[in-house]
DNA sequence: ATCAAATCTTGCAGAAGCCGAAAACATTCG
DNA sequence: CGAATGTTTTCGGCTTCTGCAAGATTTGAT
């Protein structure tokens, strides 16, 4: 049927979504620093207390689509087949998540711009970037046999491609290349798995 | 003569250190909660008020150390021959600014603890490592000719360099390893430089 | 040494964020 | 239905953060 989740969690889970998505609308239209919980709240259908029992502050609200995107790739990692090379699982869950439209593009844009003008609100997405890092050392622990408290493999293999698709994000969100998203993360992926060699000085 | 920097310039600094250093203190020994910035100014004899012409928040106070920290080690990256492979300077510069005594070890630990017990303190060092990652990609683009708003590989340089130093830093301050502070820095950078080979599952 | 300009500190006032407690409201389940 | 449980709201209070203008300090020129 289609309450198996009752009828209180798929509100709550409503709540939560009108809640982020109006956040990171207005701020995006208005700029985060004209943007208060009030409003937020008030586009939302809510009192502004209960924009506080969803999220702890207005920066974490404007950030949850990230989160939430970032929580189903590592979901996405763990369907992968046991067996599959790490790199190879990461890349294809990554290539498979990215948005490679114009489209998205300039929403990322857009999102990305608005971020860029508050340092709280980059500190929010890097602490998304950070839990994104994480949970894909986790998944990476258990596919390899190491341990996520006690190596450091996880610990880098993670961070690293948490950087890679930083990386590959921000080039493409900037403009400054002509290349598509997938083929930069497909080139960041490269770069990472040959050991960064530095590149030979041609001057 | 001691005035090269005149009296103002001086007594800024001065102000400004004390500030960081009392927010810190007072956010290890009560916990960032219970700090108010009244009580971090007066521990620096200064009003509230001029707390926030120095920090914009309770946060970049209780950071500021560490963002020092690490825009020392971007000078130093500077300061190393020009010839230098890439990777060995950036080693180099890390194992000669951490600390590895067991003193500092325990101020690591006090200070990390402090910071995870609150999340928009996370925030804040995150986003001071992500400045460390700025300003290294800026030097790693210098020294190998590369651009670093057009190519990967300067920002995948600074970001995997700071990865690997958060990596070892969390993982030698957790204490779940017997191992030295320079030697984890050495062997992320070898499992970076490797290109983070899978481990071979001996299961 | 004195004065004027520049700079820094401070107090004040106000907007907004954040949180605890308790009352009001909604849903679940027996 | 009705009790138990969970959610939203109202309210009060404290803190953060900022703009502004007045007062204090430093600087550099005379």
């Amino acid at each position: 049927m289609s309450d198996s989740v009752g009828l209180r969690e798929r509100k709550k889970a409503a709540t939560r979504a009108a809640l982020s998505a109006a956040a990171n609308r207005l701020a995006i239209e208005h700029g985060v620093d004209h943007v208060t919980v009030e409003a937020i709240a008030a586009a939302a259908d809510v009192s502004p207390r209960t924009f506080h029992n969803y999220f702890s502050s207005r920066e974490e609200a404007i950030v949850a689509g990230v989160v939430d995107w970032a929580n189903a790739l590592t979901d996405k990692l763990r369907d992968r087949p046991a067996d599959e090379p790490i790199w190879d699982a990461l890349l294809a869950v990554l290539l498979d998540s990215v948005d490679d439209r114009p489209e998205a593009k300039a929403r990322w844009k857009a999102q990305s711009e608005m971020i860029m003008a508050n340092p709280s609100v980059v500190a929010s997405q890097l602490a998304a970037l950070d839990g994104m890092r994480r949970r894909v050392a986790e998944v990476v622990a258990e596919r390899t046999g190491t341990d996520p408290d006690r190596d450091l493999y996880p610990r880098l293999t993670g961070g690293s491609a948490a950087q890679a698709l930083k990386a590959a994000l921000d080039l493409w969100i900037s403009g400054k290349t002509d290349r598509g998203i997938k083929e930069l993360i497909v080139e960041a992926f490269e770069l990472l798995r040959a050991g960064l060699p530095e590149p030979s000085q041609s001057r």
